[in-house]
DNA sequence: GGCTATAATGAGAAGCGTTCGCATTAGTGT
DNA sequence: ACACTAATGCGAACGCTTCTCATTATAGCC
């Protein structure tokens, strides 16, 4: 039941948040664009503004729901936070995305703040190349 | 002399070039915003449109000239491109910049895109943190 | 060194993703 | 069920960036 995550979370439990949380869970694409979830949203005969889906969105990822990254091309993209902190690869050519979690890569990050002085409080990473169906 | 930058780069040495590449290279900061490179101008009396140094921006990022960033924050930051590859790491509160180099994770970038099945093309990291002066 | 073809510029309008303002609507706790 | 308050939807506005197009400056040739 969402209205339970939502209330665990500090949020009312009203009818857009629920949708929205529901496109978040239930579509294939783990990674969406307010756009995106509009879009969802219409097709589903849902009818939910535009600023709202940006606004709860907002709100999801201040109470943690929910996760914003910046894959290149100036708009936010969100995934349902799971819990586990994990990075990106990207196809440059269809935009697939895929996940990885390095802990070398983890360690050395924290090792490079401290060297430099910094407390650090979070990173991205994207690494952009061609996938292997884009490669042929 | 600039205008031989310039052609070198395939570029035609047109008064505006120059000026943008001069404050690039005489600038403090390393790291600048197109608003900051038209600012600067201004400052120094030179009439430079701002749409103008946003086109030479891109042209010189192009030419290999200038390297583009996306620090947070929506706006483009572009720095000269000194030919050796370096990340960033950035205090959330001053806004303080700093630049890092490290073999073990650019190697693991690699053997990931590698596991993946990408081939690499670039790559995107920003640690963010507080750094030492504003940690007190 | 001038002349011409052509590319570059400046100014403002437009684009895009996102946020804001405000009147209306809906959730919550009693 | 009610009242208090927060959330919504709509359109306008925002900030950064790109586009349009008339004007201007550069590069190559005479
Ligand atoms: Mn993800
Ligand atoms: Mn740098
Ligand atoms: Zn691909
Ligand atoms: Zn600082």
């Amino acid at each position: 039941m969402e209205s339970q995550d939502l209330k665990k979370a500090g949020l009312k439990a009203t009818l857009p948040r629920i949708k929205i949380l529901n496109i978040l869970e239930s579509s294939p694409a783990r990674h969406m664009s307010a756009e995106d979830v509009y879009k969802a949203l219409l097709e589903g005969g849902e009818e939910v503004g535009l600023a709202t889906v940006y606004r709860v969105l907002t709100q999801f990822e201040a109470a943690g729901l929910v996760e914003r990254h910046h894959f290149e091309g100036g708009h936010s993209i969100f995934e349902l936070n799971d819990g586990d902190h994990h990075d990106h690869i990207l196809c440059v050519k269809c935009g697939r995305v895929d996940e990885f979690m390095d802990d070398v890569i983890e360690q050395r990050q924290h090792q490079i703040a401290e060297e430099k002085g910094y407390n650090i409080t979070s990173h991205s990473l994207y690494i952009f190349g061609i996938c292997r169906k884009c490669q042929k």
